[in-house]
DNA sequence: ATACGATTTTGACTTTTGTCAAAAGATTAT
DNA sequence: ATAATCTTTTGACAAAAGTCAAAATCGTAT
């Protein structure tokens, strides 16, 4: 089971480790324009995306759509404050296009935890790349132009490019419309 | 041993334990203008603050000095990617006070998790709550004005105003010396 | 092919933020 | 107390980014 980043392989499982541990996954299918989660419900599962492409997005306080993440084929989805807290998920999951995933719902995440201990090692590395994603993110915001960081954005996301609405990466990069328009046309 | 948000308490540890996972630290002073971490060095330490603050930065393309975090008492400095992935640090850590912190090392660490398991758990809710900060850091900058973020700033560290200069609060804003200045001024 | 809706671009204009350099204010060392 | 240094403010200006509305473009369903 490789899955790019969120290898287990470096762990030393063993036949029946992997085994277990797959067998607590099940799969999903969301359809374009599907929710996978919805804004106010507990996040109850973490997915992985084998096949198609999601988004996150919330309101801010004038209403405006913000988007917060684009999960390709081989990312991990977690709404982290929303699953790990069990509060009600302030963002929403929608498929931009027909999408598999395979999931493990909190309470199946849970149980493994007992069965394996590694299980939290691993938790806690995906949680630590998550971390790197999130600074990374961050510190784009803090020390680039939009200009540059639409920049950033292409050549980190190249496949996006092609696959989501320009307001999308422009809410996304944190840029008006308008604005991501003009720095496209120039060069 | 209740350290604010990094509480052991939740995990039901026994006297025992306790101690053990007390003893695996050791106190350090860092005098004012001193560092914890500098640039270029892996991170061998996980600190936490009891008494002082720090705070961390790292330079820029253009060498400009950028302010990524404060640590006040009771807070816990982890430099993610370095400590985890045993790389050299971007970052420099330096003590804006005169500060004591309680540290464990990268090797002490490592045996308390074979000498106590839940170490991992806590290590990854402590994982947790810092993916949490700092998405709430990005989304701070990615649909707030500057003026919005500072006074977010203001609410959220409010302890903070008094004790550090405004360049570096400017810097971890993300705006300008002399923006900040006049955001300031207008009320 | 046509028409509808959604997305993207464009124009004219405003607001926000940055830049640079100088002045004012604080802080520290001698 | 004074000089030297660092931090903050200010002014004049420039550049970056946002706003609003209309036009152009694209995609899809009929």
């Amino acid at each position: 089971m490789n899955i790019g980043k969120w290898t287990i392989e470096k762990y030393n499982f063993s036949e029946e480790e992997i085994k277990l541990t797959l067998s607590h996954f099940v799969p999903k299918m969301v359809k374009e324009n599907e929710f996978f989660l919805k804004a106010g419900e507990v996040s109850n599962y973490i997915g992985y995306v084998t096949k198609g492409l999601l988004r996150s997005y919330f309101y801010d306080d004038q209403a405006n759509e913000i988007t917060t993440n684009f999960f390709p084929e081989g990312s991990l989805i977690i709404v982290a404050d929303s699953f790990n807290n069990r509060l009600p998920s302030k963002e929403y999951i929608k498929a931009i296009e027909d999408s598999e995933l395979s999931i493990i719902s909190y309470q199946e995440q849970m149980d493994l935890y007992k069965l394996l201990p590694a299980w939290y090692q691993i938790c806690k590395d995906f949680g630590d790349i998550k971390i790197s994603e999130i600074l990374n993110r961050a510190e784009s915001f803090q020390t680039l132009s939009a200009s540059e960081r639409y920049q950033k954005f292409c050549s980190e996301f190249p496949q996006l490019l092609q696959r989501v609405n320009l307001g999308y990466i422009a809410s996304y990069i944190g840029v008006d419309n308008a604005t991501l328009s003009r720095i496209r046309k120039k060069k």
